[in-house]
DNA sequence: CAGACTGGATAGTCTGACTATCCAGTAGGA
DNA sequence: TCCTACTGGATAGTCAGACTATCCAGTCTG
């Protein structure tokens, strides 16, 4: 098929599509002649993968591209490709500067994952954003309670063990594998998001009694 | 306490709190002269919470004032106001025109809700959102099932109904109650998406045996 | 009374995600 | 054959959002 087709079944302007195989978001297409390239299904796919990341996941162009390139490197196996995309997935958050309260929120952090047993790569990016979360917490006058982050942890891990891993095809090609973790993360996150205020509202209503 | 305090006390810069008073998110000091005005514990506070949002929350500056009208006009009751701020939390998807896959999902996730016996007002934009995620899963390959929904859906009132809820105090000042819901939805939003990564990725080395 | 600082106003910057225009080179029908 | 639509590639422009910089006249403060 060709741009005009890919725009038109995907309904993404042809300048849009352009700029993302600029920008390396898309691969080429297999060029048939001077100015004539061909696109296939994998094509559209991949468009309306990166079109739910930006659209749904809100995920920027450049981790939706450093994820890309985890998949294309043959090299790396599948643990570690799973984790790059997981990195990219994370909103790095800005320093924080070498304050001591965030210091000790970090180290609150690892000994909770530790405690929980959980086999977290000790870079991840998720654990300094959880320690910049419980310092704003703190700071808002609000800190998380042990207990509670016991609960959200528990909630988190229940979901990823009997509800999401479950639905990754290890066994299939690289890609597929990718594609559907960073799929399932930013999907069914949001789900959950827009239950939880959907949760809140409902909740709200029954206290208030309106 | 003057601007220069506030800032320092803050970390936020001058000229974005003075963008801020602009923008009507920091209410105005009180004026001692023409060019002299006095800022108190409140401002600090509302200082903190503007950042929070921000940056963790990733909420735009539009959707922060929406919020802060809401608390302040008097007229509106609790359970409207803090409506209101769930509102302005959503993150608004485009129209994704009057299609019938689209109605459809509408439909879906508005008989989920019902089945479910949440009391969640018709025009909720989580009611979109959620009807918006459906259908992106869905053109992915990935369609959601009801089971899934359900498990998701439920999680999310446990939290809400058990460790999130509880903590607002209704009976407070009205301001207190919207910010410490406000906080509620997007530090522990934000919080429980981390751990869902650090499980996730914990569930990976579990599984692959890393 | 001098220098620092203030509130208020206006304009500029930076990033991210597009969008518009131009171009020469085919592709495919009249 | 030739003409028109369309293509890939390149370059530059736009737009929104969140700041940031500068200027100014008018106080405080020592």
């Amino acid at each position: 098929m060709r741009i005009s087709q890919l725009s038109a079944e995907s309904g993404v302007p042809i300048p849009t599509i352009k700029y993302y195989l600029r920008e390396g978001l898309l691969p080429q297409g297999e060029q048939t002649s001077a100015t004539r390239a061909e696109y296939g299904p994998a094509h559209l796919r991949r468009l309306r993968l990166i079109r739910a990341l930006l659209e749904v996941g809100r995920v920027p162009v450049a981790a939706i591209r450093t994820v890309i390139e985890a998949v294309e490197d043959e090299r790396t196996d599948v643990h570690t490709m799973l984790g790059t995309a997981h990195y990219a997935l994370a909103s790095r958050p800005e320093p924080l500067a070498g304050d001591e309260e965030w210091a000790r929120a970090r180290e609150d952090v690892d000994r909770l994952i530790a405690d929980l047993g959980w086999g977290v790569g000790p870079l991840a990016p998720g654990r300094d954003e959880l320690a910049q979360t419980l310092v704003t917490l703190a700071r808002l006058g609000m800190p998380a309670t042990h207990a509670d982050l016991l609960v959200y942890a528990q909630t988190a891990m229940n979901l990823a063990r009997d509800h999401e891993m479950g639905k990754i095809p290890f066994d299939g090609p690289r890609d597929a594998a990718v594609e559907t973790l960073v799929i399932c993360t930013v999907m069914y996150g949001k789900a959950l998001d827009v239950f939880r205020r959907l949760a809140q509202e409902s909740e709200s209503a029954r206290i208030l009694g309106a």
